[in-house]
DNA sequence: AGCCACCTGCAACCTGTTCCCAACACGCGC
DNA sequence: GCGCGTGTTGGGAACAGGTTGCAGGTGGCT
């Protein structure tokens, strides 16, 4: 499944015996559009922009109801509050200390890393749900080429 | 450098030129003597053991300054509180989502990975400073030997 | 159209951490 | 040993992100 539409999902949810109600389908909307991650903050305030009403804890009441049924993932990256998603969208992060530059990265680079963990402890990684933080290019200490 | 009594850190601290007080004195101790990592509030709680008076910001104010020396670093895993840590003791965390284990892992296993990620993306990882989740052997969804 | 369970907005609450400020005490110089 | 100045402290309030309880509203089945 890739990009989904708001209608879609709607439908989707619908399906599932899920209520659909103005808050929820905003959100469901707000999620589509940015299609990248947002915060909860942001895209309480890109419901808002249309409707008003939708109050914080209906945002964040939706977002759980969509991580239960496996369409919104989150993911920590670094200090700052959790940034929400589309879970048709499945990667890493490289969060940078220095400036806060996000670079995203994909499974070929992590997964050796995760069989690695695997073979030697018996656990199975997550890099998707935290972030892998450090230096980039240019706010590395010894060698930036800056 | 390896294992320092907390008089030695406390020599430290003084040649440095921190003002010694009964607070910072009672953090350092606390630290040495659990050896492993604390959250604050834990800290808290054996500092006041023996030092009732001491306020929980004087315990966030001391871990700071000790933090900016190099003294101490935090890890976050998970969702929880930070933990704290003496400086000298170097590794990954492995923290289960489903019963909360720790593992602790060495430079052996990631250091593989950090050179992949710098060779792709110039990125530097730091893996100490979050913990890397995932699913012990017990909890994990298909394998577990339960 | 009517009903009822589910959902919503609001506001209070919670945890972890930082900030503010008057009072205090470390450690230097005597 | 003693005073002094400045850096530190305690206590509580503020803050940020997130969760929860409740009274009233609304989706969607009939």
């Amino acid at each position: 499944m890739a990009a989904a539409t708001a209608d879609d999902l709607v439908d989707q949810l619908r399906s599932r015996g899920v209520r659909i109600t103005a808050p929820r389908r905003a959100v469901v909307e707000a999620l589509v559009e940015v299609g990248s991650h947002v915060t909860a903050e942001t895209l309480h305030a890109r419901v808002q922009a249309r409707h008003p009403d939708v109050s914080h804890s209906s945002i964040y009441r939706t977002l759980d109801l969509l991580t239960e049924l496996g369409i919104v993932t989150h993911v920590h990256l670094g200090h700052g509050p959790a940034e929400f998603h589309l879970a048709d969208d499945e990667h890493s992060h490289l969060v940078c200390n220095g400036c806060g530059a996000v670079l995203e990265i994909d499974c070929a680079v992590t997964d050796p890393f995760a069989r690695a963990v695997d073979d030697r402890f018996g656990f199975e990684l997550d890099l998707r749900h935290f972030a892998l933080t450090g230096w980039c290019r240019r706010c590395r200490p010894g060698g930036g080429s800056s």
